[in-house]
Order: structure tokens, then C-alpha cells, then sequence
RNA sequence: GGUCCCUUCGUCUAGGGGUUAGGACGCAAGAUUUUCAUUCUUGAAACAGGGGUUCGAUUCCCCUAGGGACUGCCA
């Protein structure tokens, strides 16, 4: 029944953009891959020739890469049970779809799409469902209606055929599921799905993943909920074929949610609520660009640290892991059955907690460039000191500068409701003074910068909090940033009573 | 509509026959900060409803309700 070794896959369609729903599932595979010391296979499910969006596979690549989630068999891995791609594929799903028609688990079938459509159109307005089922199959357009002289002769004749799986009827199927325990179905339920198709000769999702499921040997199947309805014709395939023994275990993980709470996080649910469901930035061949964690400042460790804790909890208060952690205590079994909400304030702290945990010195090298883009030219010793005066307040490396922008430029306004509170009568002469003062400082270091002014506060009969509170306005245009006096010192004596006199002048 | 899955604070969740139902995000208040933030403390906030089983159910069972997924020649 098992295999020895764990082999798992993340098998994404290239369709378009992965989205975090998607990112969770390869994450979770490989979590179970590393933790069982197995192999994380990335497979391409190619087999939709008319969805099939060009620069897909390549953004599959680059967000699993952003995400250090290394593939150890793939198409551009390599490995001994390729190729990886299902349309490069095709003549074994043909072979296997052949298989399932000589012993009678399939036929062949003949009626158009839109034959198809009207039907399930004129079901409707009857209020009835239609299925090509076993209640339908033999009154509809294929080789167990026509017998196998005009099956064979249409095919001759190259009319476009499907082949469909012949789901036998009142048929009991249990299948147990990693996450959910036992789920059963009754395939009376059940319809006729489509394997093959002979219009791009390529299989659909069900038997290209059953077949390559099993030709790779693959152990678990762990995927998305939305795939639970499919277990039983999955299930009733690996009979069909004989592979029942060897069928991998499933794991069918919990969705995610919009943050409303409506419905399955799908792609176009992104840029609306303000948050990214890509991981990377994607330009649609149309050119229509969609945001990704990576270009909002999402540090990949935190993206990956939030989607592990979606879906699945370690049972202890901890919620910080890196991913060589998470390997470690990483089980299925403590994946919850329920689906859970993508709450984008808690993303938002999540990325908070890895910037706080990186050194000055490396949020100054990530902070850098985004000075040099405003044409600021500043140390890298002095940035350090600044950045690491205010990281506790901000989540992303962005909001550094609006905590941190007086440093660079002098305030070109200030904020009205302060001065109205602060700039009072005589205080503009006080600060004057205060400049002076701080011109004759011969040691510029907060204490003393400190010491003194308090000194010339007190001797002039002025409120401690009021000049604190003034003095900051004039050097930061309101009341905000970090300690006075350390602003004070790294904006040195000539700019600190530069920015006083401004403020003077300025100020009416 | 049918099939299947799910249901603990607003959100993510722990727990599991007897608990003051715990934590985190967010929110609020207080303390500290002579400013802003941080930090600390505190607070509000949940077992969907109804039946069983039981000495005792949030926990086990059933029903109802609600939510979700699927229902394609998409994955």
C-alpha cells in the first residue's frame, strides 16, 4: 500500500499568475516532503491548450524561488520520472486511455460542446439537472449508443471524439483522507468525465493526474479541498487500472478565504481589498499588471511564515518559524478541516516581526535604495543609527521613509494643529535663543545637548514639554519621530539651527 | 437543485466529557515616554441552535441552520 520513500507534488496549471492559495499547497508539500526526507516534485498540467498563458511556468519558477522552496524534480530539474510536463506527455495518457477502453472502463464519445450546452440549457429551463451520466449516456452521442462499427467508422473518418470514463453504477466508494478522515461516496451520484480529448489529443486533469501520479510514484496527494468532490473518480481510476494497492494517500487542505469570508480567495480578489494574492508582481500578456508580496516588501520568510499558520498550527503558542523549523514539526495531522481567512493586518504584522529581526545594518543596505531613488546621498554608519531608531514602527522596509524622511530633508510645512498648540507668544524669540545656545555647544552628544537646554528652559521660565514640543516642530515639521535630542545630534549644529531660524522665519 | 466538506472571540487558532475556555492579530483603556512610537499592564470579545448519551457536555451522537467546494471537452 505505501511506498517507502515520500515523493509529493505541486502540480499548478500554468494558467496564469500562482496565487497564495496555491503558494500554501506547495508550501505544505514541501514542508511534508522535508520532513519525511522525501522528494518535492514540481509538475506542469499543461493539458488545457486553450488556457495555457505563456509566461506562467516561468512565474511558477521565480515565486517558488523567491520562496526558497526548492523543487528536487521538475522540468527544469530534471530527474528519472520525466519529462515533468504533461504535454510533452502525450502518447503515454493516449496509451492509458486506450487501456481503460479495451477493458470497458471508457467510450468514446461523439457529441459537440455545444450539443452539450444545449442540453444542459434546456435541463435548466426544465428545472432539472443534466449529467452525462449512466441515466444519460446510452440516449446521447457515443460508442455505447452507436456500436462499435460507426464508432470505429467516425473515428475513420477523423470526427472529434472525447473519451469518457464509463462510472459504474451504485458503486460504494470509500477513500480516507489525511485531513478529514473517511469520505464517502456512491458513484449513482457520479457523471461520465471526459479523460481524452482527441481535439489537441491530450488527457484532461483526471486521468493525466491519476497516471502520472502513479508513473511517478508518488505517495501523497496533497492538494486544495475544491478537489475532494473529484476523490471518488480518482479513486475509481486507480481501480480501472489495477493500481488500487499503490494509490498515494490524499490530503485534501483547508481553502482560503476571502477576507470577507464569501467564497474561495480566488486571482482577481488581489488589488480590490488592497492586498496581494500573488507572490510576484505579474504582467499578463496583455500587459494588465497584478501586485505580489515581493514588490509590496513582503519579505519571502514572512510570506511563507503566514501561509504555514493558514490552515495548520504547530498546538503550541509560538508563531514565528522559519522554514527549517517548520519542516521539522510540519504534520498533516494537525491541519484544521475548516477553511481559514486571509487576514491581511496580521500579514502586515507577521512582516513586522522578520524586519525587527534584521540588523540595522541590513535594513539600511534594503532602505538604500529607495534613498538613492530620491537622490539622497547618506552614510551608511549614520543610516544604520536612523533605521534603527525607528524599525519598531513600521512593517515594511517602504515605511522607513515617512518615519525617517526629516533626517534628509529639511520640513517645507508644519503642522498647523502643533503650531497652534506649540508656537505661542514669546516662543518664537525663546527659539532664537535656543539657537544661539546650541551654536556655543562644544560637546554635541544627546546628554548634553540635553543638560544644556533644559538649563536655558528652566532659567527662562519656559515649560520644559512646550519647548521640547516646539523645538520638534521646527525640526521635523510636527510631532513625530523619535527621541528629540538624538534627532538633534544626528542632524548635527548647523542644519539643527538651520532648521530654528526656518522656522521662525516661516511660522506666522 | 444535487453531492461532498466545514462550524470555538471580528479574524487566525489552542483545548477537549468536570477549565476562570488559553494564545495571537486587530480594537480600547491605563502606565511609562517632558513629543511620536516602542514597551508594559489591563480590558471588551467565542464554544451556531435544538435534541439526545451522561452524574456532568463546548467536547461524543443525531437533527436543524449557516457557510464553503464541486457540479465543463478548467485545473
Amino acid at each position: 500500500m505505501t511506498r517507502s520513500k515520500v515523493r509529493v507534488r505541486f502540480a499548478p496549471s500554468p494558467t496564469g499568475p500562482l496565487h497564495i492559495g496555491g503558494v500554501r499547497t506547495a508550501l505544505f508539500n514541501y514542508l511534508f516532503a522535508k520532513k519525511h526526507g522525501g522528494t518535492f516534485i514540481l509538475r506542469i498540467e499543461d493539458t488545457d491548450s486553450t488556457r495555457f498563458v505563456s509566461n506562467a511556468e516561468e512565474y511558477i519558477n521565480e515565486s517558488l524561488a523567491w520562496l526558497g522552496l526548492t523543487v528536487d524534480e521538475g522540468v527544469k530539474e530534471g530527474g528519472p520520472f520525466g519529462p515533468y510536463k504533461q504535454s510533452e506527455r502525450k502518447a503515454i495518457y493516449k496509451q492509458y486511455a486506450n487501456l481503460l477502453l479495451e477493458r470497458g472502463w471508457a467510450y468514446y464519445a461523439f457529441d459537440t460542446p455545444e450539443q452539450l450546452d444545449a442540453l444542459r440549457a434546456q435541463c435548466e429551463a426544465e428545472k432539472r439537472t443534466f449529467a452525462y451520466d449512466i441515466s444519460t449516456r446510452t440516449s446521447l452521442c457515443n460508442s455505447l449508443s452507436l456500436g462499435d462499427e460507426e464508432t470505429q467508422r467516425r473515428i475513420s473518418a477523423g470526427e472529434p471524439y472525447v473519451i469518457r470514463f464509463k462510472m459504474p453504477e451504485n458503486v460504494l466508494v470509500k477513500a480516507s483522507d489525511l485531513v478529514r478522515g473517511d469520505v464517502t461516496f456512491n458513484t449513482n451520484t457520479l457523471d461520465d468525465k471526459v479523460l481524452y480529448k482527441s481535439a489537441d489529443e491530450l488527457p484532461t486533469y483526471h486521468l493525466a493526474n491519476i497516471v502520472d501520479d502513479h508513473l511517478m510514484e508518488i505517495t501523497h496527494v496533497i492538494r486544495g479541498e475544491e478537489w475532494l468532490p473529484s476523490v471518488p473518480l480518482h479513486v475509481m481510476l486507480y481501480r480501472a487500472f489495477g493500481w488500487e494497492e499503490t494509490m498515494p494517500q490524499f490530503a485534501h487542505l483547508p481553502l482560503i478565504l476571502k477576507p470577507s469570508g464569501k467564497g474561495k480567495l480566488s486571482k482577481r480578489d488581489g488589488d480590490k481589498d488592497g492586498f496581494p494574492v500573488f507572490p510576484l508582481e505579474y504582467t499578463s500578456p496583455e500587459g494588465e499588471v497584478a501586485s505580489g508580496y515581493r514588490e509590496s516588501g513582503y519579505f519571502p520568510e514572512a510570506v511563507i511564515n503566514l501561509l504555514a499558520l493558514l490552515g495548520w498550527n504547530p498546538g503550541t503558542e509560538q508563531e514565528i518559524f522559519s522554514v527549517e523549523q517548520l519542516a521539522e514539526i510540519f504534520t498533516i495531522e494537525r491541519v484544521n478541516k475548516s477553511g481559514a481567512r486571509f487576514d491581511p493586518e496580521k500579514a502586515k504584522w507577521f512582516n513586522h516581526q522578520y524586519l525587527i529581526q534584521k540588523s540595522d545594518a541590513q535594513l539600511a543596505a534594503l532602505f538604500m535604495p529607495l534613498l538613492e531613488q530620491k537622490g539622497i546621498a547618506v552614510d551608511s554608519q549614520k543610516l544604520q543609527t536612523i533605521v534603527g531608531l525607528v524599525k519598531e514602527r513600521v512593517n515594511f522596509v517602504s515605511e522607513l521613509w515617512e518615519q525617517t524622511h526629516f533626517f534628509f530633508e529639511a520640513p517645507t510645512a508644519y503642522d498647523d494643529k502643533v503650531v497652534q498648540k506649540r508656537w505661542k507668544d514669546g516662543v518664537p524669540a525663546f527659539m532664537l535663543q535656543l539657537a544661539d545656545l546650541l551654536n556655543e555647544q562644544p560637546d554635541w552628544t544627546v546628554e548634553a545637548l540635553k543638560h544644556a537646554a533644559s538649563e536655558l528652559i528652566s532659567s527662562n521660565g519656559q515649560n520644559f514639554g512646550n519647548i521640547m514640543n516646539a523645538l520638534r516642530l521646527a525640526l521635523v515639521g510636527g510631532s513625530f519621530g523619535p527621541d528629540l535630542f538624538t534627532i538633534v545630534e544626528l542632524l548635527g549644529k548647523d542644519e539643527t539651527i538651520k532648521r530654528i531660524r526656518a522656522a521662525v522665519e516661516t511660522i506666522k
